[in-house]
DNA sequence: CTACGACTTCAAGCCGACTTGAGGTCAATG
DNA sequence: CATTGACCTCAAGTCGGCTTGAAGTCGTAG
């Protein structure tokens, strides 16, 4: 299995070095050893950097991030928590889905003003009322 | 037309009176005057801030929502831009579906480590694949 | 065998988006 | 007319997520 150094694995996903360093400080990535000082990662690093972009995309935070893993890596085994992510998940998705259907109306739409759109109107009520369910959970 | 304190504004929008004010240095909404020293909002002020946070939810900065208005404060939405944020939005929604998937089956695998399970191994690669398509247009 | 350059560490800095705190002002109420 | 308390300003602080800079360490090419 072909190991790489932090360059590589720099440049093939297309983030800084010192982001990786700090990624791997944090225990989202690890390094498999050293040659000499430098970092030696496997190529299986690059599958979990993408995983991290795009949880992070999801709006979770590297803190959050880190718990989705274990020590060795593998995704944690507490089963109630992965279902409770896939279901914030998935409010996440349905009101991105929601503001997509709403920026094509937006951007299709020949009203004069995007204000005088109903549609538009509306998808701006549903995303304060999305944001408000959040912020009582976050206060749950 | 009904004038609105800092107070109701910001308990109507679940915005804290602090970023109300921070919105308004930044050139984000306007008062309308004061009263003494208090900001008076026009009720229009609410609808603008549904604009903002929807755009914020929509992954643009502050800075890029100030350039969306015009100096009457009516949107000046590029149809342009909408259309391409919808696409991008697209994108993560698609990403972030294969990565709700993966860990509602990981709740739900039976097997010992999920890293062995070829479903999950094939929703996560779903997932990154999509990632790694950015990447490249990202470098292109 | 020495010099180069890509890596290393560690601390500090930066940016966006707010929040917090100290001290001030004013309209309304008793 | 004095107090109260909701608002005000301005500066500084916080937090997440990195980046930058100075000083050090290697393995490899010349």
């Amino acid at each position: 299995m072909k190991l790489l150094d932090i360059a590589e694995v720099a440049h093939s996903t297309g983030m800084a070095a010192s982001r990786l360093r700090f990624y791997e400080e944090k225990g989202l990535i690890g390094s498999i050893g050293r040659r000499g000082l430098k970092r030696l990662f496997e190529a299986s690093v690059l599958e979990r950097l993408s995983l991290i972009a795009l949880a992070q995309t999801a709006g979770f935070s590297l803190d959050e991030i880190a718990g989705m893993f274990d020590q060795t890596g593998r995704p944690r085994l507490d089963r109630v928590q992965l279902s409770a992510k896939a279901d914030d998940l998935d409010q996440t998705i349905r009101r991105l889905g929601a503001l997509r259907d709403g920026l094509r109306h937006a951007a299709a739409c020949p009203a004069p003003s995007h204000m005088e759109c109903p549609t538009f109107r509306r998808l701006l009520k549903g995303a304060v009322e999305s944001r408000r369910r959040r912020w009582v959970e976050d206060l749950g």
